[in-house]
DNA sequence: AAAACAAGACACTATATGGTGTTTAAAATT
DNA sequence: AATTTTAAACACCATATAGTGTCTTGTTTT
């Protein structure tokens, strides 16, 4: 016969944990995933740090639960529904790359996700970039393959190297000199620049990718 | 009246140092940033750690002292030569990024120190990026701005997103699941989809965004 | 060869860090 | 209301880590 966990004013187990939880989260924002400490999260939490072997069995418990519970992607499949699509994705796309680019310079947690996940192996991280694989997977599946056909594959790497740009130039602009190739990241005209730059590869892309283009010697003579 | 350094067979302050410098470097390029502590560089260097204080001050001395003496980008002004220009600086700009992704993809020790400097601040390591925004600012003021005229700044975005994504893109092959975007970066055939999609992108660039160009309509209709 | 110096071995300190055992009293169960 | 359970306080332990003091002996200077 199990007990109802305590829920009263002082011991109150619900309550700690999702302390402890955010005080995961504040932390993760503020310092990065290399200040998430026992004594530092349980003092930040201001619950002793023996609760979160109780609750969560280890520090990595309480860190993978945190991971598991957060929806870093969230904003993705909110911008989802309201593009419609007729032209190949080619507008939604470009939302999707944009608005994952402002988003990302304000979410400095995300910021944080995203080199945590290049720095250290962890079960829970890794789980996450499945799913994002699979989310994305769905896009190109259904939005672009169809469109790009036989050069599907080289929409999927423009887009590859374009996403991978994003999340580099947010992170630069965090944590280095913010001047990147000559252009200022911290300065509305520096990010306008790049965020024009990325419409601008995207409308090329499409121009010389769609399956029906007649213009696309350029791709074949690579390396 | 000082007196030599010790240089015998058992007692030589040259050799001590070197070694010191060299398990920094190998400790770097296998367990990154992250693995440079006091006890485990000297276990390493087969040295009393005693010598770092001795040598170099403190562990952040010693750490400075391996920045300031490596030369992370050689690759760069080896390739700079043998290239004639007389298209924009077309071919050189794709030798360069293309050589980028293949060499970073080669040297973990410049994957690491990239993920460093997006991780700690740092003195050395911010002299380090200075430098590298210098060259790259000399490439750019003196090939591809003349060329492109008005639009100069636009290439710059457009470089800084491609070198953005193949720093990130190497990055994130080494430590997660490799798959980006559908594309297995750790295989042949990936790294030649990113490759051609880089190509591809500086070729569309030089043809949309030249200064004669006629057709850069698209390029005004952004955001 | 003797003297002066410094490279290095070794033991040590202080603090940070992850984790546990014991006791208390609040909350749930009876 | 009595009893049982457990949230939480507090003191503890073990290990890791940066850094220092001391002594021995190899190397340089005289």
């Amino acid at each position: 016969m199990k007990r109802k966990p305590a829920s009263g004013t002082f011991r109150n187990t619900e309550r700690s944990k999702q302390k402890f939880l955010s005080a995961v989260e504040k932390i993760l924002k503020t310092k990065g995933y290399a200040g998430l400490k026992v004594n530092y999260i349980a003092q930040l939490a201001g619950v002793d740090k023996k609760m979160i072997y109780n609750y969560f069995g280890s520090l990595d418990g309480l860190i993978d639960e945190y991971i598991a519970t957060q929806d870093f992607w969230s904003n993705i499949a909110a911008d989802m529904a309201h593009t419609p699509i007729n032209d190949g994705g080619k507008e939604f796309s470009k939302e999707i790359f944009l608005s994952q680019y402002d988003y990302l310079s304000k979410n400095k947690e995300l910021q944080k996700v995203l080199l945590w996940r290049l720095s250290e192996e962890r079960k829970s991280l890794r789980k996450l970039t499945d799913e994002q694989e699979e989310s994305g997977e769905r896009l190109f599946s259904q939005i672009t393959d169809p469109h790009f056909g036989e050069h599907a594959e080289k929409f999927r790497a423009v887009s590859a190297v374009l996403v991978a740009g994003i999340y580099y130039l947010n992170m630069y602009a965090e944590h280095n000199g913010s001047v990147f190739s000559g252009i200022d990241l911290k300065t509305d005209d520096g990010r306008n620049a790049v965020k024009e730059a990325v419409t601008f590869l995207i409308d090329k892309t499409y121009d010389g990718l769609t399956a029906d283009s007649q213009s696309n010697t350029t791709i074949e003579k690579t390396i």
